[in-house]
DNA sequence: TTGGAAATGATAATCATTTCCATTTTCATG
DNA sequence: CATGAAAATGGAAATGATTATCATTTCCAA
């Protein structure tokens, strides 16, 4: 945990919801932060080793990347002003469970995301 | 619906599982098929634009696709083998519409896959 | 047959992400 | 305070997937 860590920290904490590493890069740079793309990408790796913050993935494969509560949940992403929402999966986690037994499969994870419009956008 | 996007459904119905557009070019070429990336990406796009083949992402953001059956599912993958087994959603379609609808959002849209190790892997 | 639209594929451009490497900062120790 | 090694930094180049360009070829209806 080091310098560029915390700075990224501050930074997720501002923004709020997902951000790209291009763009938390570029706010940075708007604040006078003289900080290279190099050491925000190493920063934002470190974290997410650290399952400090969570990476997930646009459409177009573009890593976003947001600072994560802990434990194991899932997101609610608005499309429009990408404001985010944890929610606990409930339901969703035995479904992977069961399914998963169903199929034989073993050392199971899984993803689920929702996305939509919030009731401001 | 042209050569190229048959061409295309041929491959993936061969390999079964989901491969990455480079994959599915170079298994070609090794056929003796002297087909463009280009083209493959082309067919790829326009095929899952026709809702004919799922396109999900690798863990390093890069486009995998798969030739999937009708209406909306999800998807049980080896990490292993790369096999998928198309299930129904059943509890996670009710999941994400009472969260969406919690927190006010409209509009929305869901991916849910399971990850893990198949019975022979 | 033929004229134009669609398809093709090589090449170059784009863009996020990584790698390299030289420089700077940090910091414990003499 | 000096100093030397290790960690951190950031600019530039490399990488790799995907997309855009564009000249050429194939298709097909008239």
């Amino acid at each position: 945990m080091n310098k560029s860590d915390l700075k990224m920290i501050s930074v997720l904490e501002r923004t709020g919801g997902f951000a790209s590493a291009q763009e938390l890069h570029q706010i940075l740079r708007r604040e006078g932060d003289g900080i290279g793309l190099t050491t925000v990408y190493r920063a934002l790796q470190s974290l997410v080793d650290d399952k400090i913050v969570d990476l997930l993935r646009r459409d177009d494969g573009e890593a976003i990347y947001r600072l994560c509560g802990d434990g194991h949940h899932h997101h609610l992403v608005c499309k429009g002003c990408g404001q985010t929402v944890e929610i606990e999966g409930g339901a969703i986690e035995n479904w992977a469970k069961a399914k998963a037994e169903e199929f034989g499969f073993r050392e199971v994870a899984h993803t689920a995301e929702i996305f939509g419009l919030c009731s401001k956008c």
